[in-house]
DNA sequence: CCTTAGCTGATAATGACTATCACAAAATAC
DNA sequence: GTATTTTGTGATAGTCATTATCAGCTAAGG
């Protein structure tokens, strides 16, 4: 697990810097991250799995933990269309956010690695002199399982 | 006020086929969505305009209405980062969306007319074997008036 | 040791939204 | 044309994610 351990590294560091004590909360709630970096968890989730890591969690420090994770720009918060917030490492530290792919069916949500949208913010930057300092983008519609299994269905 | 009316006749229509009243507070809440249709307005929001014009509304009311327009594809339901639910006129039943500019200091929601996804989308349709429905895109960065005004503060 | 600041967990409070329920209005049955 | 079912409404209680509060804990420095 050498990756993991680098990236816990880096985020124990960063955290330091700002003044942020590391407690024992603070790091089971990184290493939940880390471990499920796939997924995009939302704080509940996130709680439920500090909590089954045999320690006695509060929610509250779970969300206040995000809060600092989220203004270190350690990871995103992001909200799709259920309204619940959902988080997301953010290893590498662009400053752009890569996409998702949101199934409509299943729920399932997957990330496009590549960004793309250079072009266009420059259109818009020019088109309507607005400066664009991130951006959020989602595909709505079925995944791979799913529209596999629609195909079937509806033949 | 010729395109309002005709946009209120269509939507009228639209409500009458699938079925549904066409009661004095759904018609008010659609004289609202219309009036107000380059602003995005969240169901609270909509909720006081609609019982300024002298009628006495309840808020549930609005939210079932506003469902009903969403099912029918008359509107879209929207959730940027805040988790609030907003609501846009969806007039020319294209199937996509245009975007969205949002300001980080102001708050303001900007709209993009164009789309310039297809290219993209064809990528995410062949690289992930995703069948694209539609997508939300929102750029969140300093409008026009923020950003002026940040050059003169910084200057 | 004592004080102070930073953290935590439990829980109350908030705020957007949804469900419920009794009543009204309209459509349909008889 | 009245009875009955369906549809819609407003008030309000309930839900659920999130935030604020507050007493107690913990670590660090004097």
């Amino acid at each position: 697990m050498k990756k993991l351990d680098s990236s816990f590294k880096i985020i124990k560091q960063k955290l330091h810097e700002a003044g942020f004590k590391l407690t024992p909360q603070r790091e089971l709630t990184v290493e939940v991250l880390l471990e499920k970096e796939k997924d995009h968890l939302s704080a509940e989730e996130i709680y439920l799995l500090v909590k089954s890591k045999n320690t006695g969690i509060g929610l509250a420090t779970v969300y206040r933990t995000l809060e600092i994770l989220t203004e270190l720009q350690i990871i995103n918060k992001l909200t799709f269309q259920d309204g619940i917030a959902r988080y997301d490492l953010n290893m590498n530290s662009e400053k752009h956010q890569h996409h998702h792919l949101l199934c409509l069916k299943c729920g399932n949500i997957e990330e496009v690695k590549q960004d793309m949208l250079f072009e266009i913010e420059k259109e818009i930057e020019r088109d309507y002199q607005f400066v664009v300092r991130d951006h959020r983008l989602t595909f709505h519609g079925l995944c791979r399982n799913c529209s596999n299994r629609q195909e079937t269905e509806e033949g």
